[in-house]
DNA sequence: ACGATGACTTACCAAAAGGTGAGTACCTTA
DNA sequence: TAAGGTACTCACCTTTTGGTAAGTCATCGT
């Protein structure tokens, strides 16, 4: 078994799998990260701004989303108490800590070489 | 619309999202990362060893996940042509390079403060 | 009383992912 | 002749995920 050093403390393949896997669960989703890239950069956004920037997306689906980014502490809900309604979301500071990992994520999948044969 | 400057070229919160879901897409499935985190550091694995490492994959799954990565680059496939069979898999350059950005986001997940529910 | 607005819920259905158990092909050793 | 190792393949079933359409609630303007 080769031990793994990455973050901080020392790693197996299935205690480093499982952590990886951990912050997958969170972010896997149709619709997570698209809302996420929506929100980077301190935007706030209310629940039908959302709705019109992801056009195919359902009410459902939105929320659903939505709330599972914010039990995971991702994602804040701020509702304001007005008639009609007004509830904004924006990220936490874990979650907008994801942009450089996403951005490295990014890096890789974009100097994918060419497939031989 | 916020442009996002990320790794080389300009994304829109749309294109950032379509390329790490690009990612994410090559990465998740059950045993995808458990497999990969077995194959860094350039060891070449034995399908049976492989078997082994993970007690509770059916072969299918595990020949399943292994044909997916080495469809998308991130694996090889190395056969030795010998009776009983001999195959031995490792990781891709590219499939190597994986290791810094899974790490970030280990990193991330560790770090998640408490939820102040 | 009626319709609009905004943020949701609910019931129901279809598609995709994952899993189980058995079978195949090949050659070697007993 | 039979058993065994290795790397698969196949048919079938269950669970999870995603999607559609409709309904709810609270207030304000008319």
């Amino acid at each position: 078994m080769v031990s793994h050093r990455l973050s901080s403390p020392d790693h197996t393949a299935a205690t480093a799998a499982e952590g990886v896997e951990q912050a997958f669960r969170m972010l896997e989703g149709r619709w997570k990260l698209l809302i996420l890239f929506h929100l980077f950069g301190g935007q706030l956004r209310r629940f039908s701004d959302l709705e019109r920037a992801l056009p195919d997306i359902s009410q459902k689906m939105l929320i659903q989303q939505l709330r599972q980014m914010e039990g995971d502490g991702i994602v804040r809900r701020i509702v304001h108490h007005q008639v009609p309604p007004k509830v904004e979301y924006g990220l936490t500071d874990w979650g907008q800590a994801l942009c450089p990992a996403l951005d490295s994520l990014l890096a890789w999948a974009e100097q994918r070489p060419p497939l031989a044969d």
